[in-house]
RNA sequence: GUGAGCGUGGCCAAGUGGUUAAGGCGCCUGUCUGUGGCACAGGAGAUCGUGGGUUCGACCCCCAUCGCUCACCCCA
């Protein structure tokens, strides 16, 4: 085979669709339920923006930016994810001045040039969504409610939904201090990748997986994040589990979970399956209260999240708890002859006016080849017409499903003709 | 970027050195010259991922390359 979409891209098949349109329902529905808005942003960015936005330090930024000089020069990037181009848009359209805070969704792709495998692709989609302009615990309760309400409509019934508090800027240099010294003196029981981060991001040292070194007592022994929070963060941080605990929503505090994305602040939280091997979030966010004054403007809080809609369909079809319905016609139009085949076309057409689903059999078929045609569309009725309809001015009209036949003048056919053919 | 596994018609898949590369699904046709589902018969569709090498001979062995998949890193 010649081409084939590009490496980590996939075409998302008609069989697939059904997932897809359920899954962006359920987000549209949801989003809308709590007032938020849609957005959609361009698809490329300044390169720059990016940098800023997501984080030089941060793979994303390091190794994952799909980035071009077009025409003219200037470096671009395709979005590698949503918060920073819509804080852009926040700030160019001047959203301060819209009653606050701004609640905004999006659902769009998203790029990042990695090794594609099972849940990871370079173009992938994600429906994600913001709150700009509050800084309350109250929005991030309200998030974390609508993130799970979303999953939960999508089909997600067993999920693990982690959350921990990072501090803020004033708080977390104290954390990552705790953290470097309790480190340091263990360099030598820590793998090879944890050494890295140890000079490079210590907050990742708590994300590292591997079981062949000491990494993981010393993950579990390790000073926890929450333990540091400034009074803000703290209270921040109880007021947020209370409206938590008064939702009734299952949440797993999870002092591990640093994410990996530069701007995050306070709350961060991810959601993964219950059966979860690697790279299996389903979701992710949290709290950016530092972002808009990185992007150059005044410091307005904000908090988000994002979902990848692949992970999802991926989920609903391994759990097959999603029952798909196909398209199937109504009718199939069945024509011998240029006469009929005159006919018919402006039959289906009105009867597709009428709001029916009506397919024209292929042309130049035999009769059975038509009728085995209309067998594997699964459609529930056939129309015939051939020399002899013509003739006689009378349509058959035929029931599929148990093979009853009626005569109907062809100039009456309606969505009516088919309703009493036992 | 690192490591591993795998590449045979649209899909699944046999063949592992020797004349025309099985079979199944799907598609089309006929048996039934104007009536579907079943059955039977037939047809179309493959330069065996690509390039090189070994050999009298390669789908099969060797090398390279590309692609896919999975894992690591990290994330949606």
């Amino acid at each position: 085979m010649r081409y084939r979409s590009p490496r980590g891209t996939q075409d998302i098949l008609p069989e697939l669709q059904p997932y897809w349109h359920h899954i962006v329902q359920s987000a549209e529905n949801i989003a809308t339920k709590y007032n938020y808005k849609k957005i959609d942003t361009p698809m490329f960015e300044d390169t720059d923006l990016f940098l800023r936005g997501v984080g030089e330090g941060t793979d994303i930024v390091e190794k994952e930016m799909y980035t071009f000089l077009d025409r003219g020069g200037d470096s671009l990037t395709l979005r590698p994810e949503g918060t920073a181009s819509i804080c852009r848009a926040y700030i160019e359209h001047g959203m301060h001045t819209l009653p606050q805070p701004v609640r905004l969704y999006y659902i769009a792709p998203a790029f990042r040039y990695e090794r594609p495998q099972r849940g990871r692709f370079r173009q992938h989609h994600q429906f994600g969504l913001e709150a700009i302009g509050d800084g309350s615990p109250i929005i991030d309760a309200e998030i974390i409610e609508l993130a799970y309400q979303y999953l939960y409509s999508a089909g997600i019934s067993k999920m693990q939904f982690m959350i921990n508090n990072i501090g803020d800027k004033s708080c977390r240099p104290m954390f990552v201090n705790a953290l470097v010294e309790f480190y340091k003196k263990r360099l030598d029981d820590i793998c090879e990748d944890c050494r890295l981060r140890f000079s490079k991001n210590p907050l990742r040292l708590l994300d590292c997986k591997r079981t062949d070194y000491l990494c993981q007592q010393m993950i579990g022994d390790s000073p926890h994040t929450v333990d540091y929070l400034c009074t803000e963060c703290d209270e921040h941080w109880n007021r947020l589990l209370s409206y938590l605990d008064s939702l009734n929503i299952n949440y797993i505090i999870n002092p591990r979970l640093v994410r990996g994305l530069d701007y995050y602040t306070k709350t961060v939280f991810e959601v993964h399956p219950q059966e979860s091997g690697s790279q299996t979030a389903l979701l992710g966010g949290g709290r950016y209260d530092g972002l808009m004054e990185e992007l150059g403007s005044k410091p307005v809080p904000g908090i988000g999240f994002g979902s990848g809609i692949e992970r999802i369909v991926g989920e609903l079809r391994t759990n097959k708890n999603f029952v798909i319905k196909e398209l199937i016609p109504d009718a199939i139009m069945i024509h011998i002859g240029s006469p009929a085949s005159l006919e018919v076309i402006k039959i289906a057409s009105s009867l597709r006016n009428e709001g029916m689903n009506i397919v024209i059999a292929p042309d130049g078929r035999s009769l059975r080849g038509q009728m085995r045609y209309a067998e594997s569309m699964k459609a529930s009725y056939v129309i015939i017409i051939g020399q002899n309809e013509i003739d006689s001015g009378l349509a058959q009209v035929k029931n599929m499903s148990n093979g009853t036949q009626k005569s109907c003048p062809i100039n009456e056919l309606s969505p009516d003709s088919f309703s009493n053919i036992d």
